[in-house]
DNA sequence: TAGATTGTTAATCGATTAACAATC
DNA sequence: TAGATTGTTAATCGATTAACAATC
């Protein structure tokens, strides 16, 4: 009962809000730092440069309840929000495509503080295959099918080449990965409805940048 | 005043339907090759996952018409998408931190189609200072701040460690930077209100993720 | 002509913002 | 107590979706 609440709670909250919330916890992982029991959220919007009702409404989702005139207990939000996105439970994760993204993304600190175990990457480059990137073994792409199968792996990253980004989402489907967070600038489908594929699109970012650039300079004429 | 009412319309335009222009290029440039001379809304929507209202919507702003029972002209509604994100007008571009996110973006295939150029790439890595990466050259960061003005870059991307994005943006921006896009996981800002700023970050677009993923392990239990 | 598809106006939906009583 | 800040309910704003006449 308790479980079909928060289901439908999760439900409701907004993309928007949910972007937000790391930005919250990365600011209040400082506040922290600075040994500060409580925030408001007049204060953390005054930071980051939002309203303090907007900050109100999305620590609303967090369940944290705060103290008028003190604010929020630093602790409690960081625990709520990292409850709240699933960081508590780490998600091991393979990457496949060892290039140059695939090398930042394994770099990538934080990640872990995020529930997000990069247990593996696979790649078909002989040169990287049995080396160590960041820590983490390369092997070989052939192999990839059955690690996620062996280690019951739930989160694949694509940063293979965009030719290669369908082709190698079905090998993970087929595997059993249950979210795909792809990066190669190519659609993927799934015929199964209940694997989650989320696009990282960098045209679209630079889109919303250079229409911005556009705009300004046809204001400026 | 025919720059007035651009002005005045690229004001209106939502970030989703920016986000969404992309998206229809790309699909455009493949119903081009396959030479498609015309193309409706309904067949984009079904192709894409949308709906064909949302297509007509988004295309609106192009100022394209179409034709009833043909639908748009692609190479007028190619174009009209790339005047409209001011990817005719080429953007030249430095990158600061030629580190593996760096590599990769220097190597984003695409980037010339959307009118930005990166000229070339600043590091402190004396390994790295004097060499080509993806054809582009890498200086010593010492001199970014002299090219920028000299060549007149109006655009920075930086993918330097969090802790020094601050410092190169302020160093950018003293040069003549109109425009940053910044990856590094840190908030970076400038008294100048007419310096746009991008933060691409990571954690926001993983916390969608992993919401999703968290949802639907509490919908499985 | 018939019917698919457009452009436009109106309705709905959802996110943000405002207002304000409750409270520490 | 006074006043800052919370939680909640209502109002506004904006994006998406629906409806439908116009048209090729």
């Amino acid at each position: 009962m308790d479980n079909e609440n928060f289901q439908e709670k999760s439900k409701e909250v907004s993309e928007p809000t949910i972007r937000r919330l790391p930005v919250y916890h990365h600011y209040l992982l400082k506040i922290r730092n600075e040994n500060a029991p409580f925030i408001s959220c007049t204060q953390i919007a005054s930071d980051l440069g939002l309203v303090p009702i907007q900050v109100r409404k999305d620590l609303e989702v967090t369940g944290v309840e705060g103290k008028p005139k003190v604010g929020y207990e630093v602790t409690a939000l960081l625990a709520a929000i990292e409850k709240f996105l699933g960081w508590s439970n780490v998600n091991a994760a393979v990457l496949a495509g060892a290039g140059h993204l695939g090398y930042a993304i394994l770099g990538y600190q934080g990640f872990c503080d995020y529930g997000l175990n990069i247990a593996a990457a696979f790649d078909n480059d002989f040169l990287k295959i049995g080396k160590f990137i960041h820590g983490k073994p390369v092997y070989s792409a052939d192999s990839m099918e059955s690690y996620i199968k062996e280690h019951k792996i739930e989160v694949g990253i694509l940063t293979v080449p965009a030719q290669y980004a369908q082709e190698v989402a079905d090998i993970m489907i087929k595997a059993g990965i249950k979210a795909i967070w792809n990066f190669a600038p190519a659609k993927i489908t799934s015929d199964n409805p209940t694997v989650i594929i989320q696009h990282e699109n960098l045209a679209s970012s630079f889109a919303v940048l250079s229409s911005k650039i556009n705009t300004d300079k046809i204001k400026r004429n």
